[in-house]
DNA sequence: ACTCTGCGGAGAGGA
């Protein structure tokens, strides 16, 4: 039994006598059934009407196992000895999160602007910890340091460490957990589980256990702790575990810690308790501790408040981020237990930080609550959502040669899901939260062509794999706070005045010609070069700018200078990439995942795994680093400094995301065009929702350069989309591109075209309707009318066909041959085909939000060279005078 | 109401 709802009203606590003494006591009013039922009075006894004086009115509650009773007809409830009572549940909270808390809250704020972080001991604290999980699953241990140093080669190699000494100190560090396990304490019955992921509906926690051993948790700890008893924050941490496990029917009584130094540690410099392992009993008391301390963590974030340090009882005297503490509450005039120092930024820096803080954190906040679906959606409804592949046939798994595991399965449903190969998802055997379940990645989803699907996941342990959710990270989030903070407190002046419109930037002189026949790609790269702050480069559809963005890498590797290469897809650095080899200059290395380089730049890619020292150079010697925006904030690239820093798709970044990249550089060319797709941002008010690269081109007229010529289309194409988006400028760059036709394509014959595609830009109404987000009756058409783009000769791979909604896609990739290109319009900007056509699906009216960016519409109608077919419901086009106009267009 | 790319993720330690 649980109470969980808003509260309407909360009464300050009082002390009451009672039988047993004295006791506070607050009530509070709430409405439960998530805010359905009427409203309840509940009493919050003993310290539990602490978390009382947290709450405000409109926060979501939870009480759970409340006693009840009837006074004058109406039910009121009170805790009792076994409730839990938990502030906002569906704001998740990392358990290290709550850890940090305890220690200082303060401290809890300032770690999310230095997510990435490069530090010897955190690099060894990770091996161990890779060490520890590979000992318990059977991994020999000399094997295991060789291959976990290996693989952390990049790093240790910026962090100028001998590869040889790190895997002495991760081995003799390892060897205290080997002692450990072999010491008699473990029998053979001993069950021992690596690193479970935990997910908690009721506590509102998440976090991923050292190790479980007979259902209690262990901890692991690198560092010294020569006291009797393990660190208070130590113990907290692994009593967050137990009441995550306790959810999930195990009821832990004792914690484990263990502190691998120790060991290491002579004992006769040492004094006190140096034995690695240390025990200690998990209470009631403790656990609903854990659980207040994790609500007054929720009820700060409620509002996004910033906190002091007075919320917890840390000591700064003792505290080794005092400095960066004070220097912070100096700089944006913040209250903080520790003081300040230094002088305030001026306030557009504050407010800046401010705003954009309060977006980010806003995004966080969705993205919780999509993380709350988890479990407040059913099976069904997740997978309605196309969140979840569910009912899947486990197929076997077997591990893999560094323990870890590789899990498959079959799915002969043919559900559409948002889940991609590559993707982190979530793995169970039946339910994300309640049941047995991993973080995994995707490496393997493929349908052949009798329907069925075939999985593969690979995970830390062997999950029985029956379901995939999505995993809703807000892992970018902090990288976004961190690039934010950079760019405030970090930043050069220079730069700062530039972002906050004090200066206007400035440019140098050249005499030298880069591009002959092209006066604006010209002009981009004189900008590019002679940028003493930054330049912007406006590409318009079909313009050449990766080509002159290529041409500027390369001009300004001829002057000596070192350039970041960044852009907001992998797809777009790869692109760029090839471009520069097409030109001739291969002296790049990508940085990125293997799963998002394309095969065509693999071998670019910077390895991590290799000689400490060799691996370093290569990224320190590189004249051109590319990889995309997000990893700009990675802990590997802050370790690179940069003369200039190239941002292409800048249009589709949000202003955090933008500065991520730009922070490495002493200035900065944006590259984009913010007449299409803008960033992605889940709250539709959002700050974020514009780029840096529309704000600065309003505010810089004069920094920068729309290249006008188009190379793509047909100027009967190209005609709606240079009007009404580009002002009339954007032309056809030659005669050839202007008048280029269906019929030049080879074994292509346009009199075997129905006359209703005859014209290059051409529009049917297949009298559909819309059901959902699909319209059948269209998706037919669609089909009918690649058949004939076919018969009349169009090879397929110059077909595109583009729809708003995912479930259209589908729909219509069912009707087609599997070699044409079906996609959303999103997913299709960056590219183009010969033959572009275009399904609207909405019927009678466009009362969809994805119609009301007209941008989109851009991108959509700008992707096709030589025909354009757009199919749709005119009544429904009709009703908007935008879309109005572009049937005009389209039927004259 | 819809679109969705990146990040191995979460946690690595210091005192």
């Amino acid at each position: 039994m649980e109470l969980r709802g808003p509260v309407v009203a909360v009464e300050e606590p009082r002390t009451v006598n009672t039988r047993d003494g004295t006791r506070d006591v607050a009530e509070i009013t709430m409405r439960p059934g998530r805010g359905e039922e009427p409203p309840v009075t509940v009493s919050l006894w003993g310290s539990w009407a602490e978390t009382a004086e947290l709450l405000v009115t409109g926060m979501t509650l939870l009480v759970t196992e409340p006693s009840r009773e009837e006074f004058r007809g109406e039910a009121r409830y009170a805790t009792t000895a076994e409730s839990y009572v938990v502030v906002e549940p569906e704001f998740m909270v990392d358990v290290t999160d709550i850890r940090e808390w305890v220690q200082c809250s303060r401290q809890y704020y300032l770690s999310k602007f230095t997510s990435a972080s490069l530090s010897y001991p955190l690099v060894k604290g990770s091996l161990v910890h890779e060490v520890f999980g590979d000992l318990l699953r059977g991994r020999d241990l000399e094997t295991s340091v060789e291959e976990r140093v290996a693989d952390a080669g990049l790093k240790l190699g910026l962090l100028d460490r001998d590869r040889t000494a790190v895997a002495e100190d991760v081995q003799s560090n390892a060897r205290a957990i080997e002692r450990w396990l072999q010491q008699g304490t473990l029998t053979e019955d001993d069950e021992w589980r690596s690193e479970l992921t935990l997910i908690s509906e009721t506590f509102g926690i998440k976090g991923r256990a050292d190790a479980v051993r007979r259902g209690d948790p262990v901890e692991l700890k690198t560092g010294k702790n020569t006291d009797a008893e393990p660190r208070f924050e130590d113990k907290v941490q692994a009593t967050c575990y137990a009441l995550l496990l306790g959810e999930h029917g195990q009821t832990p009584e004792t914690g484990t810690l263990l502190y691998t130094k120790n060991a290491v540690l002579n004992r006769t410099e040492e004094t006190g308790d140096l034995s690695p392992a240390k025990e200690f009993s998990i209470g009631p008391g403790l656990l609903q501790f854990v659980v207040r301390a994790r609500n007054e963590l929720a009820a700060m974030e409620y509002d996004i408040s910033v906190p002091t340090g007075y919320e917890s009882n840390a000591i700064c005297e003792y505290c080794f981020e005092q400095d960066t503490c004070m220097v912070v509450s100096g700089r944006l005039d913040q209250e903080s237990k520790a003081g300040s120092v230094g002088g305030a930024l001026p306030s557009a820096e504050r407010e800046y930080f401010d705003r954009m803080y309060r977006a980010t954190e806003t995004e966080r906040r969705e993205i919780h609550r999509e993380y709350a679906k988890l479990w407040t959606q059913s099976a069904a409804e997740r997978a309605a959502d196309d969140k979840a592949l569910l009912g899947l046939q486990p197929q076997g798994r077997s591990q893999r040669v560094d323990g870890t595991w590789e899990l498959r399965a079959e799915n002969d449903d043919t559900a559409v899901s948002k889940i991609r190969e590559g993707d982190t998802v979530l793995a169970s055997d039946g339910h994300p939260t309640r049941g047995d379940t991993e973080l995994g990645r995707v490496v393997r989803l493929e349908t052949d062509a009798d329907g069925t699907t075939e999985i593969i996941v690979h995970a830390d342990e062997p999950i029985e794999l029956r379901r995939l959710d999505v995993y809703p990270s807000d892992y970018g989030i902090n990288g976004l706070l961190t690039a934010m903070h950079d760019a405030v407190l970090k930043g050069s002046q220079r730069r700062r005045d530039i972002l906050f419109g004090r200066r206007d930037p400035t440019f140098g002189e050249t005499n030298a010609t880069f591009i002959d026949n092209n006066t604006a790609q010209n002009r981009a790269v004189e900008l590019a070069v002679t940028a003493n702050d930054c330049a912007l480069i406006h590409g318009p559809p079909g313009t050449g700018k990766t080509y002159t963005l290529a041409r500027a890498v390369r001009a300004l590797c001829e002057r000596g200078e070192r350039v970041l290469l960044s852009a907001f897809t992998n797809r777009a650095v790869d692109n760029a990439l090839e471009q520069l080899r097409e030109q001739g200059f291969s002296e790049f290395v990508r940085i990125g995942t293997e799963h998002g380089v394309s095969d065509s730049m693999q071998d670019a890619r910077l390895e991590h795994r290799g000689e400490p020292e060799e691996r370093a150079a290569t990224l320190r010697n590189a004249p051109v680093v590319a990889g995309t925006a997000a990893t700009c904030g990675s802990s590997v690239l802050k370790e690179c400094e940069f003369d200039v820093a190239i941002v292409d798709e800048a249009g589709q970044l949000t202003e955090p995301g933008t500065l991520a990249a730009i922070n490495l550089a002493d200035r900065f060319v944006l590259v984009g065009d913010h007449e299409q797709l803008p960033p992605v941002v889940r709250d539709d008010d959002s700050e974020l929702g514009t780029s840096l690269f529309e704000r600065l081109i309003e505010q810089y007229p004069d920094a920068a350069v729309t290249l006008d010529k188009q190379y793509r289309m047909a100027q009967r194409i190209q005609y709606f989309s240079s009007q009404t988006f580009y002002d009339g400028q954007l032309r056809p760059a030659t005669p050839a591109v202007a008048g280029q036709q269906l019929a030049e394509l080879s074994a292509v014959s346009s009199e075997a075209l129905p006359s209703a595609l005859q014209d290059a830009v051409a529009f049917v109404d297949p009298n559909g309707a819309m059901t959902g987000n699909v319209n059948r009756q269209e998706a037919d058409r669609v089909a009918e009318i690649v058949d004939a783009y076919r018969s009349a000769g169009v090879a397929a791979d110059d077909i595109g066909v583009i729809a708003p909604f995912r479930a259209q896609v589908a729909a219509i990739t069912r009707r087609v041959p599997s070699e044409i290109d079906v996609d959303t319009v999103d997913r299709f900007q960056g590219s183009a085909r010969a033959v572009i056509v275009v399904s609207f699906v909405a019927t009678d009216t466009l009362d969809s939000p994805i119609f009301e960016d007209r941008r989109r519409v851009n991108v959509a109608l700008t992707r096709a060279k030589k025909a354009l077919c757009l199919v749709g419901d005119e009544d429904a086009l009709r009703s908007d005078p935008f879309y109005e106009r572009m049937l005009e267009w389209a039927e004259s």
